[in-house]
DNA sequence: CTCGGTGCAAAATATTTGCACATTA
DNA sequence: TAATGTGCAAATATTTTGCACCGAG
């Protein structure tokens, strides 16, 4: 973000992050964060969540009307599991043909894009759950 | 949506939606709609919208926080405009690897997948229009 | 010492829901 | 006429913002 100057909390709610396997949204994020930083305010987490965002530190997922975010910035697909509604890292190389499209009849620029996968993730194929 | 009974409610929202060619908000759809239905009330578009997702008869793209619905539920994909925020159809052919994404390692069920791409639209470059 | 960052609380958004009434099959 | 769907309003949920104070550089 700009990374004008250092915060404390900007650190710790980073490392929150970055120790997660998970995809936490704003509120699951905040309550962990505050374990250890309990005056941490809502509105800091989202500013500095969306700065995070914008110098491209973290990623956003945005699915189902939830934002979840992701300390990996590299560029990975994810499946959001219908069954237990977690996000799971897929290891899945990314398509080159994604990142330039080739496309004959368009003339706009294309600088990134999202790809999410739906499905049942490998813990609740395992035990044969379904939605 | 299952669809039980039929409201005229819910066939002025679908055919609002198909004579489009953006992919409104909810409260875009809302006030446009209103036009014609007056007393539609917000509660009544969202079941409507929902019910209409789920048995995928719309569609529904999430992006940064924001949800916006497509009438066109075959699948194709879009480009999100960086300098107008509009919705851009893309021309471009399904990508068959996204549909039997082939990994080895990975013992978990992919159904579908949602790509958007991030970019500027045709019009704003043509206009030169940057963010 | 100065300006960016924070905490707090209020405001702005966005979506869901309970309930009495209207409407479809 | 028996559900199902609607309108309305209140309840939730989520994110943003104004402002006085704190703290990094």
């Amino acid at each position: 973000m700009q990374q004008v100057r250092r915060s404390k909390q900007r650190d710790a709610i980073l490392a929150n992050l970055q120790a997660r396997y998970d995809h936490p949204t704003a509120m699951e994020l905040y309550l962990s964060v505050r374990q250890e930083l309990p005056n941490l305010s809502l509105g800091t987490l989202y500013r500095n969540l969306k700065g995070l965002c914008q110098d491209g530190t973290i990623a956003c997922l945005s699915v189902g009307g939830e934002e979840h975010y992701d300390a990996n910035a590299k560029q990975h697909y994810h499946l959001k599991c219908d069954c237990c509604g977690r996000f799971y890292d897929l290891p899945y190389a990314p398509l080159s043909e994604l990142d330039a499209p080739t496309l004959p009849e368009f003339t706009g620029e294309i600088h990134g894009y999202s790809l999410i996968f739906f499905g049942v993730c490998p813990d609740c194929t395992a035990q044969n759950r379904t939605k």
